[in-house]
RNA sequence: GGAGGGGUUCCCGAGUGGCCAAAGGGAUCAGAUUGUAAAUCUGACGGCUCAGCCUUCGGUGGUUCGAAUCCACCUCCCUCCA
């Protein structure tokens, strides 16, 4: 009885809203092995962070010893979930399909034991279901119930497009758990009305309404608005282990806790340690660079993270080169090149206007050397290491 | 089908004939500083052969000495009516 208890806390550490709480108990404490549903969008196979909190959520499960479904939705992927960003969308081809899915396995496998994943397709159903059945499926619900949905509600009053289609996409998610007999279906609180709905289309057929478990949406580097891609405030699984940890550290130290709550697989007692720590005067840098070098571990490995370390204390608190810098052979017209021009043509900056401010503002080295005359001519014949700020750095021959 | 509203630089959003490369905010970048690529402060933020010049305000054409601003047509989005 305990254990139950005990494994009831751990799933509801850092989620945001569990509906409902008490059925998910009572699921748990019968003692089998539960079915846990969470879906996932084909469309967008590079993972960042964000994606793991919940991939995290699962292995939590999965941990416990219960059956986790990774669900691929090819078939949903063709309607986009509505955010209102893109209405329409470019249909994937089956082999994209494959593809993306053989990617999403191997960055989620870095997380889930393989072994104890069961990954499907929601096609394998939905296409079986034909025009008629869609059509069955779409008279399950009414246009008042879908305009309840916060998002269409607010595009429908700020006057955005919804398409008809649009509509669909929570009855097929719903359909999904009803296909899978899901127990429990996680996602983001984003999610809520689309999880909602298994719960409603499962009773419908007289099945156990699955427990809905949402997690919350992790902020992006800026801490304000969620972690995407499209935003470019995320840090992806496949960063390199200095790209992480930079980013990591880039994170405000407010942030930082709610990196910790989500992300780490440290345990809470801990992270309380860290906290009292830093209320005794510890320096939060280094509670963020064990955070830094626990998650290189998690998607490289400890020695990664470790050198990710190092270079990061030569760089930033010693002030050092960067151990590889990209080499760049540049061939002038005339034998000599301005380096305005220079500088762009080495991709350190994206204009010669921009190289000028950069000048301006004193962010150029040329061997270390600080650059104060825009109009500086370099030889050919010469090979030096350009520096545009405290992170872009070229060795540039030039010929 | 009818009536109306709108499309501005990466995003949001001012601007209704010259003072507009275009306010303000966000994002970003740089410098200073530091405890870190946190925080804070300062600055930059269309392009170029850069104290000057060139190209932008949905598209095309027009009016004007001069247009993001006025006119015509086109196009896309939205609202209401049917």
């Amino acid at each position: 009885m305990t254990d139950v208890m005990q494994a009831f806390a751990e799933i509801k550490r850092g989620a945001e809203e569990i509906l409902v709480e008490d059925e998910l108990l009572a699921k748990l404490k019968k003692g089998e092995p539960l079915r846990i549903k969470a879906g996932f969008d084909p469309t967008a196979p590079d993972l960042h962070l964000g994606h793991t909190v919940l991939i995290n959520k699962m292995r939590q499960f999965q941990q416990l010893g219960h059956e986790v479904i990774f669900l691929i939705g090819d078939f949903t992927g063709m309607i986009g979930d509505p955010t209102g960003k893109n209405v329409t969308r470019k249909a994937l081809t089956e082999a994209d399909v494959l593809a993306n899915a053989e990617t999403y396995k191997e960055q989620v496998f870095k997380i889930l034991d393989p072994a104890k994943t069961r990954v499907e397709f929601n096609s394998t159903w939905m296409s079986k279901l034909g025009a008629a059945g869609m059509l069955q499926l779409a008279s399950r619900q009414t246009v008042a119930r879908m305009m309840e949905r916060d998002d269409f509600k607010k595009r429908f009053k700020e006057g955005q497009s919804i398409a008809i289609h649009e509509f669909m996409y929570p009855l097929v998610q719903g359909w999904d758990s009803v296909a899978l007999k899901a127990d429990v279906e996680l996602g983001g609180t984003d999610q809520k009305f689309n999880l909602l709905m298994g719960r409603e289309l499962q009773k419908g057929e007289g099945q156990r309404p699955q427990t809905v478990l949402m997690m919350p949406l992790l902020e992006g580097l800026d801490g304000v608005q969620k972690m995407s891609k499209s935003l470019n405030n995320y840090i992806g699984i496949t960063d390199s282990p200095t790209e992480m940890f930079g980013k990591i550290m880039s994170i405000s130290d407010v942030l930082m806790w709610r990196y910790y709550d989500l992300l780490s697989f440290k345990p809470l007692t801990e992270i309380q340690a860290y906290k009292d720590g830093i209320a005794n005067g510890d320096n939060p840098r280094d509670v963020k660079i064990a955070l830094a070098k626990e998650l290189i571990a998690r998607f490289h490995n400890e020695d990664a993270a470790q050198a990710a370390h190092n270079e990061f204390i030569n760089r930033f608190q010693k002030g050092a080169m960067p151990d590889e810098i990209e080499e760049k052979a540049i061939t002038t017209q005339s034998g000599e090149i301005g380096i305005p021009n220079l500088l762009k043509q080495a991709g350190l900056v994206v204009s010669t206007s921009d190289a000028m401010r950069m000048i301006k503002q004193g962010a150029v080295k040329i061997d270390g050397e600080k650059v104060t005359d825009n109009k500086l001519i370099c030889a050919a014949g010469t090979t030096a290491i350009y520096q545009v700020g405290k992170r872009k750095f070229a060795k540039v021959t030039l010929s």
